[in-house]
DNA sequence: ACCACTTCTGCGAAATCCGCAAGCATCGGA
DNA sequence: TCCGATGCTTGCGGATTTCGCAGAAGTGGT
């Protein structure tokens, strides 16, 4: 079903030096790579099966998927379409800021409302996504916490309609 | 650990009904909804484990994930920061459509570099994020593939810097 | 009250997880 | 060149988990 990793030292050798060009990133060889996308596909995939897949035995890796979720680089979760799972508001959040952006990102982050805090270039300095139980949840999340921080100098909101896609094939591809 | 779902009979009843109020969503009752944030929290936590924490026999854990998963409600699996992973471009671009949003959301949602695609109301459209190689890569998506979409009037992109935060606490809380 | 349907429980059997140890290869520094 | 650190493999048991199935229990409709 999944294409094999045909993981011979040399060219295991050739991708972990590749990918060292990289800057904080823990070094991610093409195995962990491997790895990761078999996990992508079924996050309870047992580690025997991953290991046929990428050419590892299973002791190998069960060490490997533990080192990255205790590195952080990876996390195992269940997720959802929360308009799915129902009655909640979504609305991405365009943020301006004067003075120090990475502070009010850390505001947001302490936020539960808020999902996902992004620091971008363009017209916006940050994109926060947030997530409320119904509109007025929202709006007071918007108008009273947001606005309220101080250095925010605007914000535009894009109330979500209709979620159409959502993959998790990060880091892999 | 965690706070034990004391599951009568009665609570789920009227949980259920209060659910069921709600549109599309397929009736996702107390001990669901606990279920799913017991997996979010580990997506490989053993069954046993939470049906103890939920109140619920090892089989009926096993029998209600199995449903949630082919329902597609939700989805077990390893997600990364792809910028973290290393060597990757990512953008939200806000999109402009004249004529039918729909099929232009469907179109970037058949894009492999689209990671995800929200239809919302305000002054864009259509939020897409694209997650790319490189810096040419993202150029490439950008103006020479959504630009090129029949219907798509403008875009705006940004430029991710730094991801401050990503969680999926949806649909619990 | 009866029946169809769904959901939960209990229980063996099979598979998986987990820790551990010994052996081997590679890599980098002294 | 030698040595230590790292990472993989094989193998092994025991604990745990998964899985399928049969029976019990609750629900809804007639």
């Amino acid at each position: 079903m999944h294409s094999e990793v045909v993981a011979s030292r040399s060219a295991d050798q050739r991708d972990s030096a590749r990918e060292s060009r990289n800057g904080n990133s823990p070094q991610l060889d093409a195995v962990s790579l491997a790895i990761i996308q078999q996990l992508q596909e079924d996050g309870r995939r047992p580690y025997a099966a991953i290991g046929k897949a990428v050419g590892l035995s299973e002791a190998a890796v069960r060490q490997r998927v533990q080192k990255l979720l205790d590195q952080g680089v990876m996390q195992i979760v269940a997720v959802t379409d929360p308009l799915t799972v129902g009655f909640r508001r979504q609305a991405m959040v365009g943020i301006n800021v004067e003075g120090d952006v990475e502070s009010i990102a850390d505001a947001l982050t302490a936020m539960s409302e808020v999902e996902y805090v992004v620091m971008t270039a363009g017209s916006f300095d940050i994109l926060a996504e947030i997530v409320c139980e119904d509109d007025d949840h929202l709006l007071d999340v918007i108008n009273k916490r947001i606005r309220a921080l101080p250095g925010v100098r605007s914000t535009e909101s894009f109330v979500y309609l209709k979620l159409k896609k959502q993959t998790y094939m990060w880091g892999t591809r």
